[in-house]
DNA sequence: CCGAAGTAGTTCAAATTTGAACAACGACCA
DNA sequence: TGGTCGTTGTTCAAATTTGAACTACTTCGG
């Protein structure tokens, strides 16, 4: 247990800028989300990977996967989504398990409405902040974290 | 609202990349500490914020600010640390309004025997994963993204 | 076709988080 | 000194999130 490696100061400094970054902003893009549309951020990443599904629908399993959050969490912003009229639940037709989350007419106009505001603030807080090299190194190094924290990465240490 | 300049391609993917990797990361880290010692991510701070503090000891305020949480998120985690005798609130004796959250003994022994499997998992899903470049241009990205975000930054637009 | 094992989604209780409202105190100016 | 404004921390209700338990269905070997 005592055989870890420590962080040095760099390593550190790195690991909390990351930590109060992140928090801070996801604060701000959970504010501008709930004052300009009365969404979640968890909400907004639904309708948007639905809305980027082919015929605007996602097994809900699939969905939870995508927008990282757990089976129950999903249950149950789908359901505050469906009772908006944003999100509609339909049956698979490959497997009867199966549940299919559907985009409505009224999700897209949302999401279209909504986007504009979000994206605005995504740019300000990070993206413009960012050079060409920095942004490509950003996802590589979020692409090489994914990698390694997605479950299957666990059965393979 | 119409006027916003859309998202390119890399933008995307950095952002999506971004997301999907900081909300893995965190759950494999809220994951481990809670199997390893019944701590929470935010716990785990407030100890580790508090055992670099000059006395161990920080005002409620500042201690919420550092964490990034709410002041009634931090009253609430003050009071589940309290409960398990790892922080005491203390008076402030310059100002009568001010509470000072102190990491006991206890509290230190905690964190001692909890971080060598924090910085471990840290470790292998974020900073070994990185090159010395990657890792600057990383937290140089964070930094720009905190000043960016912070409260203050607000006014200042 | 049958049954075991696995998968999909929901329900449920518990824990956490937040903002608003509030009470107590400090700072500052007339 | 008195009053006003800002700050500090807590309380409270509401919303969200998670894992475990559960039901229903699919898969696959025999």
């Amino acid at each position: 247990m005592t055989g870890a490696r420590w962080l040095d100061e760099r390593e550190m400094a790195a690991w909390t800028a990351y930590l109060t970054a992140s928090h801070l902003l996801e604060r701000r893009v959970e504010e501008q989300l709930k004052a300009d549309a009365g969404l979640t951020h968890a909400q907004y990443e639904i309708l948007a990977r639905l809305s980027a599904a082919p015929d605007r629908r996602l097994r809900m399993t699939e969905l939870a996967r995508t927008v990282v959050v757990s089976k129950s969490g999903l249950t149950y912003q789908i359901g505050q989504l469906e009772k908006r009229g944003l999100v509609e639940r339909a049956t698979c037709p490959s497997d009867d398990r199966g549940v299919l989350a559907v985009l409505t007419e009224q999700g897209m106009r949302c999401l279209e409405r909504t986007a504009p505001g979000h994206v605005t603030v995504v740019r300000e807080l990070l993206i413009d902040l960012l050079s060409p090299d920095e942004l490509e190194i950003m996802a590589r190094v979020m692409r090489k974290v994914e990698a390694a924290t997605r479950p299957s990465a666990r059965a393979l240490s």
